[in-house]
DNA sequence: CTACTTCCGGAAAGCGCTTGCCAACTGAAA
DNA sequence: TTTCAGTTGGCAAGCGCTTTCCGGAAGTAG
């Protein structure tokens, strides 16, 4: 990597690199015109760039943001980057990305290479876990966190906050009420579905899934249901397939029984899972809506062509990557900023044909 | 961003820095045990994290791998970034990301600010466009990457060399046999089909939508059947959809003519703009493949669940990430390496029920 | 015990850029 | 003309790390 440095340019176009850097990096000072022009010239006739990282290390900031999520395939984190990459580019910021597999072993790591990288500020958009087993992961996080925000990092995340983290200086959180809005499903459900409810829920201990189903119950507890059964399963389409294939059985089996048993209404806690579980139920011989209702949470894009309709609860996901990175970037005092990190997120509960109660 | 330095860890253990800095990232020499070990213990006391900026300077290499995509958000692209990021991760590396919309020189600019950050490589994923307009940023875009790869910088291009580009040393070309699958798509589809074909193509000019225009009309026409009209659109499920509104008020109007016209069968040339024109065609009152039939390209994961399961090409994205970032990476002249980047990539057809003929 | 090789730490010179400070120069006010 | 403020370019000191080179210590052989 020899390409020509600010010292060339400058002895070609007769000045010192001092001004030279001045006229092409955005100075406070700008040198007299004909100076500039032609330290412009020199720099052009050699194909200047200037060195990203030489003028990190002097200004000590990188222009860097750092992403953390769990798998840059999964359409829930693409939306979300997407988002993230347009904040960078208002900011005039690269992104650097991070996919962790969602380990608080592995987001460590990320944050940690991170802040070797001097990135300016980090994303974390993955779902916070307080799963036993993840308690020393999360401690160790939140330590490196800690840390990175006491250099003068700043950090967003998407959700709950990092279990254990104690910064607050630099240190934001864009809430997603996950919990109001599952029991906003719940209640809009209910009103059209006399059935029984399943809940296909993620691994214990996943906060995001955790919420839901706990807005989940109370939606329909405040509508006088009885709770529904929680299966726990991966958080992916593949354990959303499993959780199908055993309902399946299960409608089956209560298909053949005496009493024509009420139909199920289903509800995963994201809709990667419910596109999971509704295949099952299909492999199956089962038909949606007509057999087992399905709803979801997140509205993914891809999936809106999905049929039967998908009921969900669309959350906006690309706003939530960007204003998690705004939230971080310089400005972020301003008003707007603060407000919208704080009230957080909406979304909205979207019914569709999947549930529909007339198959 | 004031975090401790390799030179307060190597006074803390007493010793000098270009001691700290052989015992903490790895260099050729190892110092003794014990000093080794204050070293280590110093810096563990410290949180000392060592500046990748800095370390990039002294060594003038990064560490870091750039990625252009169109849009990060695009399942085809997500998929090609899981395999970069796998790749990127085995390297030690981390990823960088731009999405540039797909223009030349949003895409240059993207080349730009790699080469400044001094990124190792660089992997371009979009596809090539040799349109008129985007003549005079192609010319720059191959400019930049001459110019990186001049400096020693690696490069990756999915699909189709960037026109006119000349570098030879560290330019990698994966490619991806479009247009032999899209005519074995259309030989596989002559089998069973005796209606009209019709392609549901990008804009003129995108490589990787005309080759695969090209093949499906080759195979058609290898099976002896009249070449496909070819409609015009967005490369993406937009455009999709507005064909597949033209295509049905076609369709309708052929049903209601005298002679009941032979079913058509639709090929766009992505399996995003397929969905978007089978989810057109629904919108029409129209059923696939009972009243039309429609197959796509590229066998996207998040599609697979769709229904009626959409005939595709499959193709290896994670693979195709995976192979082009390694062909990058340091001991890409071993055999295999050469050969998987040599050989490219191959495809499956895949046949599913939204082409079956029997409606 | 001397002579020669090995090994190991440290000093110091960068890597390419920014920026505080100084000197020189400008023009205006006195 | 002198004085003073206001500019403007250049010098040089870093930013944090790597790496070459060097001298001293230790090990081996004669």
């Amino acid at each position: 990597m020899a390409a020509s440095t600010l010292t060339e340019v400058a002895r070609l176009a007769g000045v010192s690199p001092a001004t030279a850097s001045r006229v092409l990096n955005g100075s406070a000072r700008k040198p007299g015109k004909d100076i500039a022009e032609r330290v412009r010239q020199a720099a052009d006739s050699l194909g200047y760039i200037p060195n990203a990282q030489a003028q990190g290390l002097a200004k000590s900031s990188s222009g860097l943001i750092g992403l953390i999520v769990h798998d840059i395939a999964d359409p829930y984190f693409a939306a979300i980057a997407r988002g993230v990459q347009e904040a960078a580019r208002e900011q005039r910021k690269m992104v650097l990305l991070a996919t962790t597999g969602g380990g608080p072993a592995e987001e460590k790591e990320a944050v940690a290479a991170f802040a070797a990288r001097r990135a300016d500020s980090i994303v974390i958009a993955g779902s916070r876990s307080c799963r036993d087993e993840d308690r020393d992961g999360n401690t160790e996080l939140a330590a490196e966190l800690d840390r990175y925000c006491r250099n003068g990092g700043q950090v967003a995340v998407v959700g709950h906050p990092v279990v254990g983290a104690t910064a607050t200086e630099g240190y934001h959180v864009v809430k997603v009420p996950n919990q109001e809005l599952a029991r906003q499903l719940a209640s809009g459900l209910a009103e059209g579905w006399d059935g029984d409810f399943v809940v296909v829920g993620g691994p214990e201990g996943l906060l995001t899934s955790d919420d839901r189903v706990r807005g989940f119950q109370e939606g329909l507890e405040r509508a006088g249901r009885r709770p529904a059964e929680v299966l726990r399963t991966g958080f992916n389409r593949s354990g959303g397939y499993d959780a199908g294939l055993q309902l399946a059985a299960r409608i089956k089996a209560a298909r053949s029984g005496e009493a024509p048993a009420p139909r199920l209404c289903i509800f995963a806690v994201n809709d990667v899972m419910a596109i999971g579980a509704a295949a099952a139920l299909r492999s199956e011989g089962l038909r949606i809506p007509r057999d087992a209702a399905i709803a979801g949470f997140d509205d993914i894009e891809t999936l809106r062509d999905f049929r039967p309709a998908l009921s969900t609860v669309r959350l906006p996901l690309e706003d939530i990557g960007r204003i998690a990175t705004r939230s971080t970037g310089p400005g972020n005092h301003t008003e707007e900023a603060q407000g919208a990190a704080a009230d957080g997120i909406t979304g909205e509960v979207t019914l569709r044909r999947s549930t529909e109660a007339a198959a």
